[in-house]
DNA sequence: CTTTGCATGATAATAATTATCATTTAGGAA
DNA sequence: TTCCTAAATGATAATTATTATCATGCAAAG
């Protein structure tokens, strides 16, 4: 229930930020804030476009959301909070989801090889650029 | 000579491009357009800040330099072309460059298990974010 | 039910970047 | 070397995404 998950941080549980958080939890091609103000619209058409960035801020500062920077120069949020990678499509800018409970564990080990002093890693994430070899077709992750 | 690494570009060898080419070559911060424009201006008062934009577009077009987005929401750009990765401290969000020659092979093993269909992966990088142990101190990167 | 402080909505302000266009200049041709 | 032309520059306007402001509304605690 999303008014618990709200409460759970503090967060009062009023009826734009339970319509924003339920948007970014079922949307999963990364929307900026103007998007996401799009497509709530249609549920709930007297909602302000600050309210959306505010609320998104909100979500992002309780750790209920990821925020990410693009290179078209604007940012997307991320419903998704679990340790996750992405694959970023040229051209099209569509960002993909990948998961890998190994690759950090992998990353982990190689870079305790080298030792970096004074630092300490608080997030490790893959960047993957590519395009898609067949550009009508939707890219598939095979777990094994 | 930078005039030459133009004109093997096709590129018209202009004053203000070999000042901000040499200026972002000597830079190591990753710096943004605007620190760049303050820099130049101690020596070329009269550039424009439109040209040095455009400039350092020209440049990340024809591979020259290359263009990262932040999570401050502006872009930086970074002279050094050859692959390598990047450490972004939290709070300061100061950016290390990290040089690995393996860590790109390691990663590229591991993805091979995974099969992703329909992807070329055109570019790898991997992000750290960290904070620095002791904030007075600078991060070294010990090779072995 | 009342209160109170935080959230919302409308809109103004800001900041970074891009576009426009008259003027200048690099580099090739004569 | 001088001339020509296409491309680059400089000044500034326009745009776009995001943030700030503030009067009004409403959630939730008592």
């Amino acid at each position: 229930m999303t008014w618990e998950i709200l409460a759970e941080k503090g967060l009062k549980a009023t009826t734009q930020r339970i319509i924003i958080y339920d948007a970014l939890m079922n949307e999963h091609s990364h929307p900026t804030a103007e998007t996401v103000y799009e497509r709530i619209k249609i549920i709930h058409p007297t909602i302000s476009l600050a309210t959306v960035y505010k609320t998104l801020e909100t979500l992002v500062e309780y750790k209920l959301a990821d925020k990410v920077s693009t290179i078209e120069g604007t940012y997307r949020y991320d419903g998704k909070i679990e340790d996750h990678h992405h694959i970023v499509i040229e051209d099209t800018n569509e960002i993909i989801d990948f998961d890998d409970e190994h690759i950090k564990a992998v990353l982990k080990a190689h870079l305790a090889e080298k030792n970096i002093e004074n630092l300490e890693i608080t997030n490790l994430s893959i960047q993957i650029r590519g395009r898609k070899i067949d550009a009508s077709k939707t890219i598939t992750i095979n777990k094994f």
